[in-house]
DNA sequence: GTCTATATAGCGATAGAC
DNA sequence: GTCTATCGCTATATAGAC
């Protein structure tokens, strides 16, 4: 085949494959063959709308992070300074949208490249925190630990992925029931934990916040 | 050379380059044949002491671990709980390991794999918390959400490598030295959001601490 | 039983034809 | 804008030297 009339690939259609496919089979089956094979192409036209791969996967990343809602910090102002409810849910939201997509974790790791999806979050929690009474300087801290914890928690909790790992449990454990067991319990555990950080870090910055307000 | 006398290798000379090899030029430099050369051998050599690459790079990792210090929480007990203090010095070792190999932060995220060392800390740390009286299913939660505060920590702050970044900067920042200065105050920033993270979190976990115990 | 040598298969990426 | 062809790279398996 030459050059079809109409394109065949868009960046889009591309990145929104290569998603599906980390999904289905985890980030190390994405290389330029095996999603071209996806898109029913061959490996380099690829490169005619990316321009490498890592640079891919930082747009898959973005995608992911896209899902993440941070509307609440619109509504912030100093007639309603409610940033404790939407730390919250905006915590809960980041938390599911990596769920979702759990094998994306270890490119979630890999510095903040050029993912603009991560600037309009970071920009939305300081400016909600700023509007909402905290200080700049204490905004920027406070925009950054959420981060931290809430990207710790899904790194620690949905890193290294449980169905691909089945075969490991095995050798331990024989029966595949009890296998689903412990991923189960993994997954419980690590749900009470964030939801008992989150709220112990929330408390602690209500008493910073009332520290600096009086 | 064929079959020389003494053994050339031995799998913790191999761990201790490719942490020295990852330090000075970062993950992507550690490949068979790259690390081989350091170590005065053949690429094909190193897997009569090590199945992968993976597996190499995970113990590599479980050497950063190793500098964790984990000695406060044996100390703990009913006469001497202050399992705050433990947890803080804990979290800034932790911090300071991770921070001394910036490098090895994206193998960090992909999956507890098998570690030794990581159990060994899991294992410490809830145990302390369990004879400073925090009762064993919150001694878990506890144990794992600061996991999650500190590593995510240590990923956010750490991640994307500011030295191998220069050339990007320099695109915006002609001057390399106020490439420098970004980095330096990007650098405080984590710092700061840290220790304000850390404090906020051990002060919502008093909280809770006391409320388990009235 | 530890190393070297060789070979396979797959990777990202580029060049140039159409 | 997609193709074919190709380069140089990688991890890893296997065979054989000693």
């Amino acid at each position: 085949m030459a050059r079809p009339r109409r394109p065949l690939l868009s960046r889009d259609r591309i990145v929104e494959t290569a998603l599906a496919l980390v999904d289905a089979e985890g980030l190390t089956a994405v290389s330029s063959r095996r999603l071209a094979a996806e898109l029913g192409v061959q490996g380099p036209s690829l490169y005619n709308h990316v321009g490498t791969m890592d640079e891919l996967i930082d747009a898959v990343v973005d995608a992911v992070l896209a899902e993440v809602d941070t509307s609440m910090f619109g509504t912030l102002s100093p007639e309603n300074p409610s940033w404790r409810s939407a730390l919250e849910n905006w915590a809960q939201s980041y938390r599911a949208a990596v769920a979702a997509h759990h094998e994306i974790v270890p490119a979630l790791a890999s510095g903040p490249g050029r993912r603009p999806h991560a600037l309009r979050i970071a920009d939305a929690v300081f400016g909600g925190l700023v509007a909402a009474g905290w200080p700049r300087r204490e905004a920027t801290s406070v925009g950054a630990l959420m981060r931290y914890f809430v990207t710790g928690s899904a790194l620690g909790s949905f890193a290294g992925g449980f169905p691909s790992d089945a075969a490991v449990y095995d050798r331990d454990y024989p029966h595949l029931n009890e296998a689903h067991l412990l991923a189960e319990r993994q997954q419980r555990i690590a749900r009470d934990a964030f939801d008992t950080g989150l709220k112990a870090l929330l408390d602690g910055l209500e008493l910073r916040y009332a520290g600096l307000h009086d």
